[in-house]
DNA sequence: GGTCAACTTTAGCCAAGACTAAAAAAAAGT
DNA sequence: ACTTTTTTTTAGTCTTGGCTAAAGTTGACC
C-alpha cells in the first residue's frame, strides 16, 4: 500500500469508531484502531502522530484520537468513493450485496476527484448504497435519512421497510439466504421468528 | 505502493519495452526500465532479482532482463486490466480517449477476478481499448488484428481508417483537436498535411 | 590490443510502516 | 491509599524499495 492509503485506512478507521457507537464522543482508542485495522497498537500511535502532524487528527496522549474537520472532510470524502463503487459494482455489475466490501476498498484508494464525480453522475446521485448506508455528497453533507433506525429500537408498528444493513459479510449472506434484503418488508411476527442479534443490525424505516 | 503493485509495474514495464520495439529480441536493459518507470538503473537491478526469484523474469548479468512464460501471462493479465478499464472510463464516464491512462493505471493494480471478469462482461467483450490496442482475453490470447499497420509504413492506398494511436496523451490531445481519433477516415492527402512525427504512431487499415 | 566511455551491479544508507519488548501512565480492586 | 492489572507509549529491530557513490563489465574507437 502507498503512503496515502495507509493514512486513508487510519482515517476511516477513525471516522468509522468515532461516529458508530451511541455514544457522542468521538474519541477513538488507540486499541479499538488496532483491533479494527488488524494492526498493533504500537503501530497505531506511530500513524496517528503523523495524522496530527498533517492536521487531520489531534491525540491526547493515554486518551485517545480524533479527527480534525480537516480529518473529517478527507474521512467523509473516502466514505463517498467507496459506496458509490459499491453502488456500481452491485447495480452495474450484478454483484450481490455481500461481495463488494473487498472490491470497493481497493477501489475507494484510487485518486481522481473527476472519476468520482463522473461515476456518481453515471450512477445517478444515489443516496444511499446497496447496504442502506447514505453517501456523503461531494461537500460532505448528506441526505435527510430521517425516521431510519434499527428494528430492535421500533416500538409498536404494523409493517417497516428495511432500509440498511450494519452487518458483516457473513452475517449479510446469511440474511440474504433468507430473503431477506434493502427494500424487504417486515411484520410484527417477524420481531420474533427473526435471530435476535440481527434486530439491532436491521435498519428500517415504517410505512 | 504496495510490495505487488511495484512488482506489476516491473513486469509491465518488462513487457511493454520487450513487445514494443520492432526488434525481435525481448531482452530489455536496465536503463531502458529505469527511464521507463522514472526510478533510478540500481532500484531496477534490484527488483529484476526480486522477480527472478519468483520466476517471472530472467536476468543475465550486464546484458538485461527478459519475461519467463509465468511472467508474461501474469503482464498480460495486467495488460488486459488496464485496457477494460479504459474503455469503460471512455465508454461508460465518457472521459476522452486521453484522459484515462493515469486513472487506469491505478485500477489495473485492484485485485480481484471476479472484478475484471463481469467488467468485460459489462463492456461487451470488447476488442481493442479506446487507443486501438487490442485487449487480451482472460486466457492470454489476442483476437484477430491483421491488415493493421503504422500510417507510415503503408504504401499506396485510396482511403485508410484508424484503428488505433500509438502516442502519449500530449499527442492524443492534439490529435483530437485536428478531429482525428479511432475510426477516423483518411486519405493519400493527409499524407502530406499531417504532422510527419504522427504517421508512425497511427495505426491504420486500408479499406 | 589498449584506453576510455557508457552501462550495470554492488555496497551502504534512508524512509515508511510493521513488529516485539520494555517502560510509563491510567484504571481497577482491595 | 496502595497495589495490581490494563492500556498506551517509547525504544529498538526488520522488511521493502528507493537513493548515491564506488566498483566492475562491456564495447567502441583509435
Amino acid at each position: 500500500m502507498s503512503k496515502t492509503t495507509h493514512r486513508e485506512d487510519h482515517l476511516k478507521a477513525l471516522y468509522a469508531l468515532g461516529h458508530s457507537g451511541d455514544s457522542e464522543s468521538e474519541w477513538v482508542s488507540t486499541n479499538q484502531m488496532a483491533t479494527h485495522l488488524g494492526v498493533k497498537p504500537p503501530s497505531v500511535t506511530a500513524m496517528v502522530h503523523v495524522l496530527t502532524e498533517l492536521g487531520w487528527a489531534e491525540h491526547r496522549p493515554y486518551h485517545g484520537a480524533r479527527l480534525t474537520p480537516a480529518g473529517e472532510k478527507l474521512a467523509l470524502a473516502l466514505v463517498r468513493k467507496h459506496r458509490l463503487w459499491e453502488t456500481f459494482l452491485v447495480e452495474r455489475l450484478g454483484f450481490e450485496w455481500d461481495e463488494v466490501h473487498d472490491i470497493a476498498e481497493q477501489l475507494e484508494h484510487v485518486d481522481s476527484v473527476a472519476l468520482v464525480e463522473r461515476l456518481d453522475q453515471y450512477l445517478g446521485h444515489p443516496d444511499v448504497d446497496p447496504h442502506g448506508d447514505p453517501i456523503p455528497k461531494a461537500d460532505g453533507t448528506f441526505r435527510n435519512m430521517e425516521g431510519v433506525m434499527p428494528l430492535s429500537e421500533l416500538g409498536e408498528f404494523e409493517c417497516a421497510v428495511v432500509m440498511g444493513v450494519k452487518a458483516n459479510d457473513q452475517t449479510l449472506s446469511a440474511m440474504r439466504d433468507r430473503g431477506l434484503g434493502l427494500g424487504s418488508k417486515l411484520t410484527k411476527n417477524d420481531l420474533v421468528t427473526l435471530p435476535q442479534a440481527w434486530l439491532p443490525q436491521l435498519m428500517v424505516k415504517t410505512s
